[in-house]
Formats: structure tokens, sequence, C-alpha cells
DNA sequence: TGATATTTGCAAGTAACTTGCACTAAAAAA
DNA sequence: TTTTTTAGTGCAAGTTACTTGCAAATATCA
């Protein structure tokens, strides 16, 4: 975990705790986005001693502050948390089989959106595009 | 609602009651996709008296039998279910403000999809894709 | 070091949905 | 038309993911 995100969380009043900076770690060091009790469930791995509401509890104070992102995936009934810092928007992709979640890097819709205003005369103002399939393992 | 509708049910082993009758009709007369509890308020304002656990059972059946479709919304918290008959592949559009769905008629997505294939290495079997924004009447 | 305010753990509460079970009522058989 | 069979229903209780209340613990700062 960077310095910076120390004095990012005590610069708006909130505390660095032994917990807190577990679940930074775990959520710097995992590439895809994670959910509170997956999170946990590495956490306990790790022998970080841990109440499972603690874990949902910084997921949220993290969001709060702008330091991590919360998405829903379709069809999954959880919340999964990503750090933000340096992700530009992306969309994601999962395996059918086996869950793994990939980011796809492009997000084609920015035309499509001028498109849509248009037809539905709705403004615009976010889209989440999602795919899923089965990975190259689970082919 | 349509006569042959009975007899897909029954074909399939399944009963046309009076409460699965109003969950149809309810179904078949509302343009955006409806949660089981949204649902649920139609049929009490209509007097038809059904608990919510039917609805939900019917609702399952009817996705089972492939009569209607189920969705979930992005950062919704419920399913949504609508009719399939007649309706192409096709996504939504919702209001932030008052939560008005629509759907979208376009997708774009087809072409997008062998990228995506190219890129990830994963086979490609389904995508979601939603916007959201302000209708008209909220902006 | 001590004051104070955030954070934590445990227990209990929600919301949306599912399941178990006895009872009801469609549909099929007699 | 009247049974018989079995799907469907209502109520209560269970499940899952998450939230809230509260007293005790601990990070920060004077």
């Amino acid at each position: 975990m960077k310095v910076s995100v120390k004095d990012e969380i005590r610069a708006l009043g909130k505390r660095m705790t032994r917990t807190r900076k577990a679940v930074l770690d775990v959520l710097e060091s995992t590439k895809y986005p994670l959910s509170p009790l997956e999170l946990y469930a590495l956490l306990q791995k790790q022998n970080v001693a841990i109440d499972p509401v603690t874990v949902y509890r910084n997921l949220n104070a993290l969001k709060t502050i702008g330091l991590v992102r919360r998405i829903k995936l379709h069809q999954d009934d959880q919340f999964r948390y990503e750090m933000k810092e340096g992700r530009e928007h992306h969309h994601h992709i999962r395996c059918k089989s086996c869950g793994r979640i990939e980011d796809l890097l492009l997000c084609p819709l920015k035309k499509l959106t001028s498109m849509i205003e248009r037809e539905t005369r709705f403004l615009v103002g976010d889209h989440s595009l999602e795919f899923s399939g089965w990975c190259p393992k689970c082919q």
C-alpha cells in the first residue's frame, strides 16, 4: 500500500487501522473486483483477525472517500469492489463456468450515447456493459 | 391473454390458475420489466387475492417454461420480469431520478463481440448493456 | 500521557427471495 | 358428474447479502 493512501485517508478524518490496512492491501494486490465476503475469506487465509461486518464497513468507507469503486455485475447477487487508482472507465467479462472476471480495456459506447439520447430523449449519465462467456480454461 | 398461452402452459404440465392468469395479464399489459413486488402491488390494486410468495413462484415457473424473461438491471437489488413473446434481444435505459425504464431497440454489440473474443480469448455467450440517466420529465 | 472521536465486534435488524408443509383446486380418469 | 391425482397456494420459517445499534477498543492529537 502506498504511503500517500494513509495520508489521503487521514486528510479525510479517517484513521488507518490494522484492519483497514489489511483490506486495502488485499484490494491492491487483486486484479479483479472482490465481493466483501471473498475479501473476508482472503483475510482469513492470511490469519487477519477481522469481523465480516468490519470488511463491509471498511469497503463502504473507502468507497465514500473515493479510493475504491463499487460495482454490481449482471446476475450477481453481491457488490464487488476494486481500487480506483489509475484505472480508467472500463467494463468486465466473466466466465460463466468458473466465475473468473477480467477487465475489458475498450469502451465503444461514446458514439452510441448520443444516438440513444436522440432516440429516447433521455439525458444519458452512465452505462454498464458486461460480457459473459467461457474463459480459455473452461472452453 | 392469448388463448394459446393457456395451451402452452398445459402442454408443459402446468395449470392455468386464477392467480397465474392474473400474473400473466399484468405482465402482458405492462411495457417495462416488473419486479415481483411491483407486480404484487399492481395485483393488490386490482383486488386480486394473492400471496407475494405465489407471485415469486409463478414468475419462476413462467421463466422456466420460457414465457417470461428474467433480468437484473445494474445496481438494482431485485430481479425484473418481462414477457418474452415477440420481443427481440434488447437493452434498457433507466431514469436515475424516477426509475422509469424503457426498452432500447438497437444492439450495437455484434461486431464488438468478435473483437473481445480475439482480445480476451474468452468465448462470448452473452452480454448485458444498460444506460441510465434522466428521462424527459426529470431533466 | 490523556482526551476524544473513529473503528471494531457482536447481536440484531432488513430486504428480496426460497423452502417446507398442510391445504386447495385444476385437470384427468372413472 | 364425481372421483382421483398432482400442481399450485398461503402461511411460517429459512437464507443470503448487507446494515444498524451499542458498548468496548484503539488511532490520533493536544
